[in-house]
DNA sequence: AGCACA
């Protein structure tokens, strides 16, 4: 049966201005898409990398007269049609157009939206982010902020080629450790480009620069805060310590409760309050004790470990900015601890944990592609950090890649391991998790306290900006 | 070496 009265005869093609290439490099660019058909006619779109081998590409002309000027020449060209030295076969698509599938974040620009993963905001300090894309080019701007997405920034280059160096060479990667607090274990960039061209920086802050103009005054209230954190002389982030600490769960092959952190966190002392939140994809949390102790305490003897066997759901522990949360008393995602039951009707609903975001306007939210499952940083004890040389760019290994902690990320027992507990080592204080019923909590890594490499001098200059 | 996927 003719489907369609449309005959589609598999070598005879009517013509198309959208050509179908076949036999490319599987990491064939739009530019050399381009380069290869550019002298047939105007090039109106292109999409490569299609296919299972990712070895097909489409090519739009402006005109239909260019597409058959090309299939025309090549089919009686002495020469193929070739990329890189492979011969590319030519044909005239059965589609009349490309459909745009990029999605917005693909479209290249000058600015470009970075997302933190694995961060709370203000763990890496604007300074950093600065001297980490200045690598490329000069960076005209910056502009911090959180979203449910996480911890984000929009970074202004003067033009599209430097911004798609820094992302071609960033994305995915990782800001070198020796620029991070001693607590962030992973820390990966996630870029995508702005539709943005030119951000408007109303102060200079803690939160956005505009190193085009640095008379641009200072934001009296932003630079004061009470939330600004403590920068080091290298513009990196000292960790003060809090009472409230703030776990970022890696690998979350099962579910983690308020109940379920309750049973961990409580082996060190009464927990007061705890609040869970998605943020871009991961799962983060905030948990808070009485004093600084017993956070100190838990922090030391939970780092690195798993509250499942297999290293699923490992925490990673560092000292939050707050020192007491505004969580809802009971929901499925925060438990104040402190309010007596009967009171709890009472409650007003105020689970606002962090502060109001800044005024940013429809920052593109980036693709939110958690790279979860994948343990990352492990830390390894003693192990200077890599040099980090920014003139090795263009896919390069710019950055380090990650010692992963789960050699061959096994995929394991299905079912959570309702595995012995561990006791806190080091802790007087007995423990009282298991009697809850909740599953109890493992180690199935060797604890190891993170220790901060002394090793790479911070690259000189770009003093942090105070007014 | 034979048509993408928002």
């Amino acid at each position: 049966m003719s489907t369609s009265g449309q005959q589609q005869f598999r070598y005879t093609q009517t013509p198309s201005k959208v050509l179908h290439l076949r036999n490319l490099p599987w990491d064939c660019s739009d530019e050399e898409l381009v380069e290869l058909c550019k002298p047939f006619g105007k090039i109106v779109n292109t999409k490569c990398n299609v296919g299972a081998n990712r070895n097909q590409a489409f090519v739009e002309f402006a005109d239909l007269n260019q597409a058959i000027n090309m299939v025309s020449y090549y089919a009686s060209s002495s020469e193929p049609a070739q990329v890189r030295g492979k011969t590319v076969y030519i044909q005239y698509s059965n589609r009349n157009e490309i459909v745009n599938n990029k999605s917005p974040g693909d479209v290249p620009g000058n600015v470009l939206l970075v997302t933190i993963e694995g961060v709370e905001a203000g763990d890496v300090s604007i300074d950093v982010i600065h001297l980490v894309f200045s690598a490329f080019g000069f960076v005209q701007k910056i502009a911090t902020f959180e979203k449910a997405a996480g911890f984000q920034a929009l970074i202004q280059f003067s033009d599209v080629g430097t911004a798609s160096a820094a992302r071609e060479a960033l994305d995915g990667r990782s800001i070198p450790k020796y620029l991070l607090p001693e607590h962030v274990n992973h820390c990966h960039l996630r870029i995508s480009y702005s539709a943005h061209t030119d951000l408007n920086i109303k102060f200079q802050s803690h939160r956005s620069r505009d190193y085009t103009n640095p008379y641009l005054p200072v934001n009296p209230t932003a630079m004061e805060g009470v939330l600004q954190p403590v920068v080091g002389p290298d513009g990196k982030k000292k960790e003060p310590e809090s009472n409230v600490l703030f776990a970022s769960l890696e690998n979350m092959q099962y579910a983690v409760t308020v109940d379920v952190l309750n049973t961990v966190f409580s082996a060190f002392g009464t927990v007061q309050k705890i609040a869970i939140f998605e943020k871009n994809g991961q799962t983060q949390a905030l948990i808070q004790y009485p004093d600084v102790t017993i956070a100190a305490a838990a922090k030391d003897a939970l780092e690195g470990h798993c509250i499942y066997d297999g290293g699923y759901c490992k925490l990673h522990l560092s000292y939050s900015r707050h020192t007491d949360l505004n969580v809802q008393a009971y929901s499925d995602k925060s438990r104040d601890y402190t309010v007596p039951e009967s009171s709890l009707l009472a409650m007003q609903q105020a689970s606002a944990v962090h502060a109001t975001p800044p005024v940013w306007h429809n920052p593109q939210s980036g693709p939110v592609q958690s790279s979860a499952g994948y343990a990352t940083t492990g830390t390894v004890p003693g192990q200077a950090p890599p040099a980090w040389n920014p003139n090795l760019q263009g896919g390069g290994s710019t950055f380090p890649s990650a010692p992963t902690g789960y050699p061959g990320h096994s995929y394991a027992p299905p079912a959570p391991a309702y595995a012995t507990a561990v006791h806190p080592p080091g802790l007087s204080q007995q423990t009282n998790h298991i009697a809850t019923g909740s599953r109890p909590f493992s180690v199935s890594q060797p604890f190891q306290p993170s220790t901060m490499p002394p090793g790479g001098v911070p690259p000189p200059g770009h003093a942090p900006y105070h007014g």
